[in-house]
DNA sequence: TTACAACTTGATAGTAACTATCAGTCAAGT
DNA sequence: ACTTGACTGATAGTTACTATCAAGTTGTAA
């Protein structure tokens, strides 16, 4: 049993956040303590852990409601959960690329900059002032 | 030279967008024609180009700002600018890293779900109706 | 040549998802 | 008794869009 504050720490969410999570209805099996306290079981950071990985995909706040409304019905639903997650699944991977393609640029910079730095104002490719950034069309 | 609509068709940044980054003053050498209609050259696609880079990785828009802004001031910026560069790739890499893991998530979701599909009913790790989830501490 | 669609512009308002602040309650530990 | 930590709810602030709107310009078709 862990309160919110050691969920914060371990799962890398502020305390202000599950609380917002929690009013969303984002942790449906959380229990509380005889004083209202929430009490944070291993099953329900298993939810935290889903709900983190589905917002920082990009996932919004409405759709996790219906992923986790769906999975509190039950069977039924499970079809329609599965192609949620290949949908996430399809946007991670989407991301991925992006976020690759991005580093080269990254890198180009990077590399360009080093350059300049070290051969001080020298193969500057561009006369003006502004960055002589590469070109990907 | 191309229209703001263009433009967003090419970089995949809406128009609204577009004109709310020029506005923040991301766009530092924009031209107009004689009718006040942005023209963006080239290189201003390549400010796009940087900004959507930047922005996609998690920059604040003051930060930007301010990166942008520095390449304007000139050369003396430059060791600045390639401090900001290797923050950026630092922190690209590690959104590399939290990605991978959660694929490796929805992975094992995915394959859940596809387990209980077809073989319906079966194997499921948990009594409960609720989902058995990965645990990944 | 007038009408209308298809652009553009800036201004303003609305939205999502936090994030912060505050006031007030309650219970446990020193 | 007092501090600490957690809770509640309300409210306001922030960031980065996103949508709506009125107004101006240009090109084509009747």
């Amino acid at each position: 049993m862990y309160t919110i504050k050691e969920v914060a720490e371990r799962m890398e969410v502020s305390e202000h956040t599950l609380r917002f999570w929690a009013k969303n209805g984002f942790f449906p099996y959380i229990k509380r303590n005889e004083n209202n306290i929430r009490q944070f079981t291993e099953e329900d950071l298993e939810w935290v852990q889903i709900v983190k990985c589905l917002r920082s995909i990009g996932t919004e706040n409405k759709a996790i409601k219906k992923y986790i409304d769906l999975c509190t019905i039950g069977d039924s639903t499970i079809a329609e959960r599965f192609e949620i997650i290949k949908d996430t699944k399809k946007k991670a991977l989407e991301r991925m690329d992006e976020l690759k393609k991005q580093l080269e640029l990254l890198d180009w910079k990077e590399n360009y900059y080093n350059n300049l730095i070290n051969n001080k104002g020298i193969d500057r490719c561009n006369p003006l002032n502004n960055d002589c950034q590469k070109v990907t069309t």
